[in-house]
RNA sequence: GGGCGGAUACUCAAGUGGUCAACGAGGACAGACUGUAAAUCUGUUGGCUUCGCCUUCGGGGGUUCGAAUCCCUCUCCGCCCA
């Protein structure tokens, strides 16, 4: 993650990958060009780890950080007390303080393999429950809320959208969101001379708020930048999946599981996660692109993606991990593979136990996978079977088959398989 | 406060006394085809001890041989009048 000299300017690394929405003011590359800025990105602590959703707002710190700037994460210790109701169509809980400060914690390992902490231009984390915890009420509404015109106030998409609504409507505590982030801008301005600040789309509103307000408190100049909101070529939301969102943490996906959903890219958007997602420079992905269009089955695109994403977020040995669990598993040849594959394998996989006892009385098919993530109940296993859907140890089985204690493979467990990509390892129990 | 209309499975949306576990669409899942892709075609989509049984149509109660469908009531939502 070292700086390189030659590296194109931060708007123009932005514009080619097609990550810039837009700019507060065209000002901003002058601004850039002139010398070493500091920029930042807030993070909200609504859980304790982050999705590959949030992975965005650190890539916009990393490629000001690559372009020669100090990137300043800031994580909303403060602010996810109170609530950003942008994009929220209705009033959320609040979360308690020792979730709120636990979630933030939790989330700053995630920054470190991502930003370069080290340096002139090192990137820092600030948690603005440190300046936001000590203002006083009164403070707050003299010196930042005389600032701010509500007219202006319920102007703004996120709270007009919910004023519309009668059923949802928006507490005085959301809608003062606007105002701290306002105001975090302004502190970062004056502490730690911070003149840029990115997000995506949606924080346009906030973060011009807080340019507004460091010009009219502090008579400074600041800017911000705005990625667009990234979706899928079907509109759909990156990283949500059916099974839930898709981590950048191991504890919430498994490597295996991650490297997985980025090699499931479907064609159409290949190329795109390359630029969005990745660090790999315009020539390699134009290789990649024309590998895509003129040899589609190799892969070669989704496979770098994979690899690039899981490499970056998970590192080399649990990449090299991940593949080997995808080629054994999806060759189907389970059975050549010794008890310490097995057993690494089985632990990257859903899984479940039965009891050896069970196991030599023999259990149905059907029995064997209900209740396994491949199946919920008796009846889907049924016709998982009845389709031909379900093999065991990487073989097709019919609706007769019988698992017994032979099945049991060297690492003492048993692989399951429905339909194309749903796996199961289900564990010997004594 | 008064009048009217609405609440149906993951979502939208039919159904207004039996033939309804509930039309249709979307989604999701599976099969075929492929490249662990897309598109397309087929099937499935409450549960089970599966040619049968059990629990579902906002909550509760009632009428009836029988109700998602009728009556009463409660909760929530929308529209109209004060």
């Amino acid at each position: 993650m070292q700086k390189n000299g030659s590296a194109m300017s931060f708007l123009d690394e932005l514009t080619w990958r097609g990550l810039l929405h837009q700019t507060t003011s065209p000002e901003l590359a002058v601004h850039l060009a002139s010398g070493t800025r500091a920029g930042y990105a807030g993070f909200d602590p609504t859980s304790d780890s982050l999705t590959i959703g949030n992975f965005m707002g650190i890539k916009l710190l990393a490629h000001l950080q690559r372009a020669g700037h100090r990137p300043i994460v800031v994580s909303g210790g403060g602010t996810g007390l109170i609530g950003d109701p942008s994009g929220k169509s209705a009033e959320r809980q609040l979360l308690t303080r020792e979730l709120v400060e636990h979630n933030a914690r939790s989330q700053q390992r995630i920054f470190e393999r991502f930003l370069d902490f080290r340096g002139v231009n090192g990137a820092v984390i600030r948690n603005n429950v440190d300046w936001l915890s000590s203002m006083s009420y009164l403070d707050m509404l003299r010196d930042v809320g005389k600032h701010f015109s509500v007219n202006q106030m319920i102007a703004r998409d996120s709270v007009a959208s919910r004023l519309e609504g009668r059923e949802q409507g928006i507490s005085y505590t959301e809608f003062s969101y606007m105002i701290l982030q306002a105001y975090d801008f302004l502190h970062l301005y004056r502490k730690e001379g911070c003149s840029i600040q990115l997000g995506g789309s949606d924080q346009f509103g906030n973060i011009v708020s807080g340019i507004d307000l460091i010009r009219r408190v502090a008579q400074g100049e600041s800017f911000g930048a705005t990625c667009p909101l990234v979706t899928t070529s079907d509109g759909q939301k990156i990283g949500k999946t059916e099974k839930g969102a898709i981590w950048l943490t191991a504890d919430k996906t498994s490597p295996y599981r991650f490297y997985q959903y980025w090699l499931n890219t479907t064609d159409a958007d290949a190329v795109k996660f390359l630029k969005w997602f990745t660090f790999l420079e315009h020539d390699p992905i134009q290789a990649l692109a024309h590998s895509l269009a003129h040899e589609p089955g190799k892969r070669e695109a989704q496979k770098t993606l994979a690899a690039e994403m899981t490499r970056m977020t998970h590192g080399e040995t649990e990449l090299a991990r991940a593949i080997a669990t995808s080629e054994a598993i999806f060759s189907g040849d389970v059975k050549s593979l010794d008890a310490a594959q097995i057993a690494e394998i089985a632990g990257d996989l859903p899984s479940s136990g039965v009891p050896a006892g069970a196991l030599s009385a023999g259990v149905g098919i059907v029995d064997f996978i209900t209740g396994t993530t491949c199946a919920a109940s008796k009846r889907e296993a049924r016709e998982f079977v009845q389709n031909g859907a379900v093999s065991v140890n990487g073989e097709k089985v019919g609706a007769d088959f019988v698992v017994k204690s032979e099945h049991v493979l060297p690492g003492g467990v048993i692989l399951v398989r429905r339909g194309k990509k749903a796996y199961h390892a289900v564990k010997l129990e004594n």
